[in-house]
DNA sequence: CGAAGTTACGGATGCCGTAATGATG
DNA sequence: CATCATTACGGCATCCGTAACTTCG
């Protein structure tokens, strides 16, 4: 059976049973039609048309069958409409997983261009720990993560490095430690702490630095949310560890902020992407405006590889942009 | 758009994505697949499936798609049938998809007499799991599905209440309990349990009357099929709960049925069927057959409605009959 | 006799199958 | 190295369009 078959059927019982005017709408001849319904009927095995000369009918089994062409030739329809969208590459949903950190500080000035260039791209940040953000990505509930912490949720997927970043210690205004140079890691650990639930992770910088340096840490309190952690802070309830990044000129002239890269590692910010994913253009370009080496093609390539190993190989080797 | 691509791309997916495999099922050249699934996304001008060596994907765009050609290659397929119908009323296959307890206990005397009526009907009874049972029916691999349990996955078909059942407890003849007169939840909660293996399933009457019981099941055996379950029964592992219309009057005379109507709600056996089936008139009459309120006129208006609201409305309301 | 459908037939398109090549695990 | 996919290409079937014939109002 043809799809063609089916349609000069439809469309000669749609004009009232007429070949030659069916040939008309189709631009096609009269006697491709009628050999064209010939050919379904000999493939059915039963009579469509009554033909008494020119004049043609329909038989019982023909307004049946005329029914089911049409809705079959509706689902072709519905099939090239659905390609029609998806080749819309300007339109669609952006979905990505990510921390409190990013989402506040670092994503709106990527997603207010990323909004100018495709203003029909719907947009959902999802924000969760880091566990979440792994899990989310794996489903193919959103379509990458950009995660700084808790790596190691992500063995299942490809991490490619986007910027490293530094920690700077927040205090109030008139704190003792507001007018130290340069701070000292015991000074720090003298202190009550507030940072980040998942900064004192296993592997984790900040943790790193004290357990190098034979301290313990104090921390008083802990929260996923810079902003929740600056209240706390201004609070007297201890000094902050947060993102440098996270630093706002006008809301934050309260707090001082004390620069900390050199007591902590500087951590790295990273895309994290399911290996089977299928990425959109405009996925691409966003990805490229968050992180400039990370190219379609690279990441194409990066994609199409099988090999874990060779993956990561090509995502090294890139001097990162610090924040 | 060709159907035959429509199909290569449906039996791609449906073989895992495995092009060879879906080679060998058409009949056809692995090749022949690869440039006919080529040629629709020339087409379509959309990729459907990522490649990467050998490795074959689905693009989300190809998720889409394989659904509605899924959808288009039934429709074609209801054409076949329908014009196979006008040309013999009593010839083609009725493929049903049913659990064990059906096919075995319910089943044979209906196809006793289905196959008097229509000898040349060739007939399929496919035994599964009700996910199984939901994806066979859904899929279009058989007409319809009989089941008892496991609803939840079948929310994208029309289910038709057929007829209620209740459950005995058998124990071998000798057995503590083969003597008692109305036996009590608290006594079978007492005995380690040989049952159904989706007759705890959540919300399955089984376990909502130990639930408000607040009792607790000891199950110690589970099986798909009542003939394993009478064995294991046989040897002593526990007592059994089963349908009571699976008691057979010469086999079971060393085990004692105890009705427990009274301890579990009964049950409701359904037809599900696929709300764009095509239905053979001999369809149409097996399921008069199997539940006779389900009558061609019912059923046929059941599924020209398009409205889910009207189908099971128009369903409801009728006094089953129990087994 | 004009309008409409069928039959007949030649030619181009496009599809399938074989064979060779490439990639992956 | 076995499996699975893509590319290349030649033959062949299908289907379309032109032309001639037929039927009916």
């Amino acid at each position: 059976m043809k799809l063609k078959q089916l349609q000069y059927l439809w469309e000669t019982y749609n004009q009232n049973l007429n070949m030659s005017e069916a040939a008309r709408v189709l631009n096609t001849t009269q006697p491709g039609i009628s050999s064209g319904i010939r050919r379904l009927e000999v493939e059915l095995g039963i009579d469509l048309l009554t033909r008494k000369g020119k004049r043609l009918g329909l038989t019982p089994a023909g307004e049946r069958i005329v029914q089911l062409a049409r809705d079959t030739l509706q689902k072709v329809d519905s099939i090239e409409r659905a390609a029609a969208e998806f080749q819309h590459e300007d339109r669609g949903s952006l979905r990505i997983a990510t921390t409190h950190t990013q989402a506040r500080y670092v994503l709106p000035e990527h997603i207010r261009n990323f909004r100018s260039s495709y203003p029909d791209v719907s947009l959902h940040i999802n924000q969760g720990t880091p566990a979440q953000l792994a899990e989310l990505t794996l489903n193919g509930d959103v379509d990458f993560a950009i995660a700084t912490e808790g790596f190691e949720h992500f063995s299942n997927l490809i991490l490619a490095p986007c910027y490293t970043w530094n920690r700077s210690i927040i205090v109030p205004k008139g704190h003792p430690l507001a007018s130290v140079d340069e701070i000292s890691l015991a000074q720090v650990a003298a202190e009550p702490l507030v940072t980040y639930v998942f900064g004192f992770a296993g592997g984790s910088s900040v943790a790193n630095a004290f357990a190098n340096a034979r301290l313990s840490a104090n921390v008083a309190f802990t929260a996923t949310d810079t902003d929740v952690i600056k209240k706390y802070v201004r609070l007297g309830v201890g000094i902050g560890i947060i993102a440098s990044m996270a630093r706002e000129p006008n809301t934050d002239e309260d707090l001082v902020f004390l620069d900390a890269s050199h007591l902590f590692e500087p951590s790295v910010t990273h895309i994290g992407l399911r290996p089977e994913v299928f990425l959109r253009s405009y996925m691409y370009d966003f990805i490229e405006s968050f992180a400039e080496h990370l190219t379609r093609p690279l990441v194409e390539q990066v994609l199409s590889s099988s090999r874990r190993h060779e993956q990561q190989l090509l995502l090294e080797g890139f001097e990162l942009p610090r924040r």
